[in-house]
RNA sequence: GGCGAGGUAGCUCAGUUGGUUAGAGCAUCGGAUUCAUAACCCGAAGGUCGGCAGUUCAAAUCUGCUCCUCGCUACCA
């Protein structure tokens, strides 16, 4: 059960650094997280907030070799960027800490031995491919071959990209290292796993039981059909040169696997923390808040005490690691605390399609922060209002500037000028004495304090975007208050009056100053000084009108927000969609040519137009559609992976290029005898070959 | 196909343990107002809560079946 924690420990997921992260990224982790933290702070509570980048895992080399460059030259052009990024949006973690950092490769392998020395790792050795002469073991992505499937000859190991089947290296026909060229040998090698089915009962106890009803429907529901499916071992080491070394004897060439490490990163980042503030030299680190008595030992206490509440944010597709496989780490060294929430979000969509870096279809960090560097709580607040809580969201351009100029301009930047505005034009910037108050600012009075409480119940159940409804709402209540008391008309008549109105007014700014500042930071800020607030209020303040003393005075109003006009969201949309055309252009080269073969080699396939007489769809299977095909010589039945690009029913009567001779195999309990040819367009989509004009079934093509 | 999560107003989304006329914001329409970045404030209209059946005095909420979307997974000759 959730529980009030003497002090909290906050993490949110360790951004892969092998390129920049997108708003979805924002929303699902980064965001809630820090409106989180903030709000713990502003209570003064015992709150750590860590993250960093994630610079292990095969995906390193790999962006290194795509980009012609080392894997650290790789980790510290985007370590930097995530870093700039989350400062300029107001991330405001203790400490962005690296997982290349010594501190982290000690304590990753001290967890490790921590897991060996008790016993807990299972070792087994298996075949993998081996490349003799780079005396390296070869990841499934640094072999290629020829799919089994598709003949393509340039599959990966784990992967052929032509017709995206998923493989292991075994199955490749004639594979080849990359580092190399030359065909890797199989050799046997030694990895050690950690047994995650020994865990099951106390996983659904503590998960199943005690976390049923307080936690996230998608996250227990993904966590139950884990469990329920059966855990096994995993290993928790890898052959590859980059990364942690396992810390033992006879264990070169292997590494920690990076899903071993990184969560462990959490931890190595608040032993960083403390012995940055320890040693009062800062790094990685961040002053938020004062600490006490720190030592070597301070760390233990945010990981190890039963009273601390442990809570990771992340995005879905991380909930098993943090979940599942992380916490039986922990759980199994018999020293942490394990995770007391795990509010992870769904995901974002953009504009009506699925976010991905690598179409194009996105709206990475930087680039909203080279747009409008002016903005960082605009884009806050846009994500808060529509973050992926329960299920998947969107997010629109126009919607984004309706968030803006709707609400943040409209609403709470309209309210906080009126206020100001009407104080200067007749109070001359000075804050005016409360006098008898009557029942229309009693009720607001009333409204005022109930809002902290709201926003902090909100905030505390994980509902960040009701909180930040909420506190839209306290701006409105402002509005509606001096609508209804209209202090311009009485300025002439009953100036003590219009006082009164525009103390109440200003209260209200003041609270808004402080109960936006998880949501909004750099807005609190604007509006503190705007009020020249002195002393650091916090969350207990609120709900209250006496945060500012009548006679107070203030410098000129400024305004909060501005308006976002059309074109500069015309010009978003269209910035988009360049961005993606041209990520599908440059995306996917042409694939080279296979190697020259003999016209004998040629003649051996036996290709033919056939005509389709029947088509329908294989029961049970997504891609597949089953065809009688009149071959000319007979009628025969040939399976084909395609009914996510073509319908039985238009399919049928169609006529098609066959390779007729090509060994029948059984698929899904029918035989196919042959294989429709298809030519896959950049953006993916199928196309049959057809001859130009209708020829005979059976007409040979040569 | 298996597993998981969703399908609630034109749009983006809330709806606690089943309980009076199903909510918010935006968009639309009407009114009021001019202190304010033509903003604010008030009001109206708008939903047979994916469909069918069942449990119940009572179902958006529970059960079964079914359709659709998304994610993981299998199938891709």
């Amino acid at each position: 059960m959730d529980k009030e924690g003497k002090r909290y420990m906050v993490t949110a997921a360790l951004p892969y650094a092998n390129g920049p992260k997108h708003i979805g990224h924002l929303a699902g982790a980064y965001i809630p997280a820090d409106v989180y933290v903030r709000y713990l702070r502003l209570n003064n509570r015992d709150v750590l907030f860590v993250s960093g980048s994630d610079e292990h895992g095969t995906a390193i080399p790999n962006q290194a070799l795509k980009e012609n460059t080392t894997p650290q030259a790789i980790i510290d052009k985007y370590d930097a960027l995530l870093r700039d990024c989350f400062e300029k949006l107001g991330m405001s973690f203790d400490i962005y800490h690296r997982t290349s950092e010594k501190i982290h490769h000690e304590t990753s392998q001290e967890f490790f031995l921590t897991l060996y020395n008790k016993g807990l790792l299972t070792e087994e050795t298996s075949e993998q491919y081996y490349d003799d002469e780079a005396k390296v073991f070869l990841a499934d992505r640094y072999i290629v071959g020829t799919c089994p499937k598709c003949s393509f000859a340039k599959a990966y190991g784990d992967q052929c990209e032509n017709c995206g089947s998923s493989l292991s290296p075994r199955e490749l026909i004639n594979p080849r290292s990359t580092l190399s060229g030359k065909p890797p040998v199989l050799k046997l090698t030694k990895h050690w796993y950690l047994p995650l089915q020994n865990y099951e009962d106390w996983l659904k106890q503590w998960i199943l039981e005690s976390h049923k009803n307080d936690w996230r429907p998608n996250v227990y529901g993904q966590c139950k059909s884990w469990i329920d499916a059966g855990l096994q071992p995993r290993a928790m080491t890898r052959d590859l040169d980059w990364g942690i070394k396992v810390p033992l004897p006879n264990a070169e060439g292997k590494v920690l696997y990076v899903w071993f490490d990184a969560p462990v990163g959490y931890i190595s980042a608040t032993r960083a923390f403390f012995k940055e503030i320890e040693k009062g030299s800062f790094k990685y680190a961040k002053q938020n808040r004062p600490f006490q008595h720190v030592n070597n030992e301070t760390w233990r206490k945010y990981w190890q005490r039963k009273d601390t509440k442990l809570v990771h944010f992340i995005g879905k597709d991380n909930i098993v690691f943090h979940c599942i496989i992380f916490p039986i780490m922990l759980h199994a060294t018999g020293e942490y605390i394990v995770p007391d929430q795990v509010p992870a979000n769904e995901f974002m969509n953009l504009e009506g399609d699925k976010m991905s870096t690598s179409r194009g279809w996105s709206i990475e960090m930087h680039e909203y922060l080279e747009d409008f560097p002016t903005k960082p709580d605009e884009l806050r607040y846009a994500l808060l209002t529509n973050l992926p809580e329960t299920k998947d969201s969107e997010f629109t351009w126009k919607d984004f500037q309706a968030k803006n100029n709707n609400e943040l301009v409209a609403i709470f930047g309209n309210f906080i000028n009126r206020a100001l505005v009407l104080t200067q034009k007749y109070f001359d910037n000075r804050v005016p004495e409360l006098g008898v108050m009557n029942e229309i600012d009693q009720r607001v009075v009333t409204e005022l304090k109930s809002f902290p409480s709201r926003i902090a119940d909100a905030i505390e159940g994980y509902h960040f975007r009701e909180a930040a409804a909420h506190l839209m709402d306290l701006a409105r209540l402002g509005n509606k208050y001096l609508a209804e008391t209209e202090p311009w008309k009485l300025a002439k008549t009953d100036l003590p009056r219009v006082g009164t109105i525009l103390n109440l007014a200003l209260q209200v700014s003041a609270n808004l100053a402080i109960v936006c500042e998880p949501f909004l930071p750099f807005t609190s800020k604007k509006l503190k000084e705007m009020l020249s607030f002195s002393q650091a209020m916090d969350w207990r303040s609120t709900g209250e009108i006496n945060l500012l003393k009548a006679g107070h005075g203030f410098a000129e109003p400024r305004l909060l927000f501005e308006k976002i006009e059309d074109l500069v969201i015309e010009n978003q949309v269209y910035k988009l969609n360049e961005k993606k055309r041209k990520m599908e252009l440059d995306a996917q080269p042409v694939e080279p040519s296979k190697p020259e073969i003999s016209f004998d080699e040629f003649s051996k396939m036996d290709i033919r137009v056939g005509k389709i007489l029947k088509a329908e769809r294989v029961e049970k299977s997504k891609k597949l559609l089953k065809f009688q095909v009149d071959t000319g010589m007979d009628t025969r039945t040939v399976l084909s992976g395609i009914a996510e690009h073509f319908t039985p029913e238009e399919m049928v009567g169609k006529q098609v290029t066959l390779l007729v001779n090509l060994a029948p195999r059984k698929i899904m309990g029918f035989e196919s005898q042959g294989m429709i040819l298809t030519a896959a367009d950049k953006d993916g989509k199928l196309r049959l070959l057809q001859p130009s004009d209708v020829v005979a079934p059976g007409s040979k093509i040569s």
